[in-house]
DNA sequence: TTCTCCATGTAAGTAGTTACATGATTGG
DNA sequence: CCAATCATGTAACTACTTACATGGAGAA
């Protein structure tokens, strides 16, 4: 039997955190301070591979500071409350034991576009182009969005973190992949309907 | 006011459905018919892009029937109850209707080795090497099991469903490209390093 | 007889979302 | 003074998931 019965409040790492409060935590570590600014530097960075919205983040946020991950101290700017956190040493050593965790990171895409990319035979020839067309100009946006950010992550490359350039890399190339497919395809299926002609 | 206080009954195609239900109703359309053959063929074919749990599953084909979108009839095998079902004109009208869709499909993407790839700069450079390789290796396996599927994709194929084959060499095509990153990467550490000695 | 597969269903829990609510500060 | 932005918080809902429960059929 462990000893689980224990008073709470030292409670030291040991257990897992959910996902958010990884991201929340990330954030600090790279120096966003307040709830709000989290939010801000998530929807300007990962938010290709990863969204989380305003709400759970001030919970999180009391959660890490309860296990010690972070610290916070009010610094309110004239009357307008604000509260603003640093990661503590806690704090690294847990996103550090995170980040090297061996167990297989699962993968797990779930898109309608490839969904109904999948079922599209049962819709007309005409349609179906459409729909093709639609999926390939969406990886085609998301790839010129990508590439209009690429400078900001690429100053990040030069001051020494490359990771921010990594993953934003990862999106273009993801995207142009899919783009390439899909004009492939089409290309495939024009020539054989002008060859039925 | 709109009169929707009539009775239930009729309920014509009108609404929107879930996504899941979707799911069920075009693997329906492709010929799966029990509730549990329709588990199988999305494990079998759109796993990679979708996944669906067994629960939700015969809600939902209960919601279609009575929307009238799929027919179903007990087909017990022996004394082990069994309920088939076929997509009637009016299913196929809105599958129809949702593949044509004209409004945007959004594209959302949810993963953690990007996540912990994006922080990997908070860990000492072996441990950030070793992240890195696991996010390559997993996507080289995709790409393996991926090809290894490919022969049944290309019979649907040949048959005449080309929309299997397409969605398959773009899980492959992107995965691909996802190793490729972190191998050029990979690479340019390992450059750098020597040049550092 | 026992294991695996076929087949359906429910109950409980979780992880997230949107929408709402509040209010201060800054810039035009 | 009005709009946009900074800043935090809550409540309700939804869309799932896992785990549990049941039981027949066929094969070894």
């Amino acid at each position: 039997m462990t000893d689980a019965t224990a008073g709470s409040p030292p409670n030291p790492v040991s257990e897992e955190l959910p996902n958010p409060a990884y991201v929340v935590l990330g954030m600090v570590s790279l120096g966003a301070r307040s709830g709000y600014e989290i939010k801000q530097d998530v929807d300007r960075s990962i938010r290709f591979f990863w969204t989380i919205s305003q709400a759970p983040i001030y919970p999180s946020l009391e959660r890490l500071e309860r296990d010690g991950l972070i610290s916070g101290h009010d610094q309110p700017s004239g009357r307008r409350r604000r509260r603003v956190f640093e990661i503590t040493d806690a704090g690294r050593t847990a996103l550090r034991a995170w980040l090297a965790d061996s167990r297989p990171i699962p993968f797990e895409l779930r898109d309608v576009g490839l969904l109904k990319l999948f079922f599209a035979d049962a819709c007309p020839p005409e349609e179906a182009r459409d729909l093709l067309q639609a999926v390939r100009r969406r990886s085609q946006q998301r790839v010129d969005t990508l590439t209009t950010i690429r400078p900001a992550a690429a100053e990040a490359d030069a001051r020494g973190n490359p990771y921010p350039l990594l993953t934003l890399e990862m999106g273009i190339a993801f995207h142009q992949a899919m783009a390439d497919v899909c004009a492939r395809f089409a290309d495939r299926r024009a020539l054989e309907t002008t060859a039925d002609l």
